[in-house]
DNA sequence: TCTTGCTATGCACTTTGTTGCATAGGCAAG
DNA sequence: CTTGCCTATGCAACAAAGTGCATAGCAAGA
């Protein structure tokens, strides 16, 4: 089982509509976990039904109703026991690595755009985390937000970290298949 | 468009039949790309029917008869049009970053064993990417093997020198983690 | 008022991936 | 000669995930 325990967890921290955790799941447990409104949507009815969640109808004014779904005792069961179950280290799945090692077979030059890319975007994410981290976590003591305290903060900032620490090693390594893929078109 | 891009790979490096693929995901090309001997042969079928691979059964001594694959024009021609397809930067997927944030509402005792397994698992894994790239990229030119020359080889090289950073930075996230649980389960 | 855009929820269809099961040849050890 | 293990191939059923489409409230600006 996999996306109902992303949500219990990320209504245990705040409980929240679809479309919020929808939101949620393009920033902050995005970062370890995609997934689009339609799965969320369909994930919180099969959670509803099963009893993991509670609803509560939300008025709003200047903006659409909602409903505000929050983890119910059943839900919280259903973490805890799978917080105890261990599990398999994740497997990856790099298109990239497909690509790289493909382009033996192909016009590298091709490849050495695609990989300029990702560079970007990897490098643009990691611009992101920081400010977040910067946001969330920085020195500076906010009185007026109302953020997540002690622990729950604490292990926050780890996961964090780890995706600063992965975006800066595929910076890294792409770096790396740049210089490669130069080298390797210098020599045709 | 998927794994049938990896099995091209596979398949330009190297000809092969299901099981040996199976038995490359597990190793080589597992290190980005994990599939089941079920799927390899099912995706193996359709692209047979597509003409994308060609089939010859081998007659072998002492085991079995295998059908070897290798690729067909259509199948070069599949790859080539993918390799200039641009591919979106990958979404990750970290169960345990999940099971790290929901610590937060757990004993974290049973997540400090969790987090100590998968280290170690992937400290086994660097201990095998190291071991192979001794093995095939380690100074010495062995004369008795014939594996892949120039840019096929320099880039599996670039491909498993990314496992290895990839799994470096895990452990060292890892003990991240590690050490905040202590200080989390400290401050009880 | 018409269009654009954000909030908000959802269904239907299709593709992919996982799990369990089944078959079969041959080798080696007990 | 039976049991276990490795090679080798595959089907069927199911679960998970992705893609496309649809609806609707409300606000702001052209």
């Amino acid at each position: 089982m996999a996306i109902e325990h992303a949500i219990l967890v990320s209504l245990l921290e705040q409980p929240g509509s679809g479309y919020e955790l929808a939101r949620r799941f393009e920033r902050s447990i995005g970062y370890f976990w995609t997934a689009t409104h339609q799965q969320i949507y369909r994930v919180l009815k099969r959670m509803e039904n099963d009893g993991w969640v509670d609803v509560r109808a939300v008025v709003q004014q200047g903006r659409p109703d909602k409903k505000e779904y929050s983890v119910a005792d059943l839900g919280r069961a259903a973490l805890t026991s799978w917080l105890h179950d261990p599990i398999e280290p994740e497997s990856v799945r790099h298109d990239l690595a497909v690509k790289i090692r493909g382009a033996a077979f192909d016009d590298p030059s091709a490849l050495l755009r695609e990989v300029e890319r990702h560079r970007q975007a990897h490098a643009d994410r990691l611009a992101r985390y920081l400010a977040g981290e910067d946001r969330d976590f920085g020195g500076h003591t906010d009185g007026g937000s109302y953020g997540p305290e002690g622990a729950e903060r604490e292990l926050q900032h780890v996961v964090l970290r780890g995706g600063i620490t992965y975006e800066r090693m595929m910076i890294a390594w792409l770096d790396d298949v740049l210089a490669t893929l130069h080298r390797f078109r210098a020599e045709r």
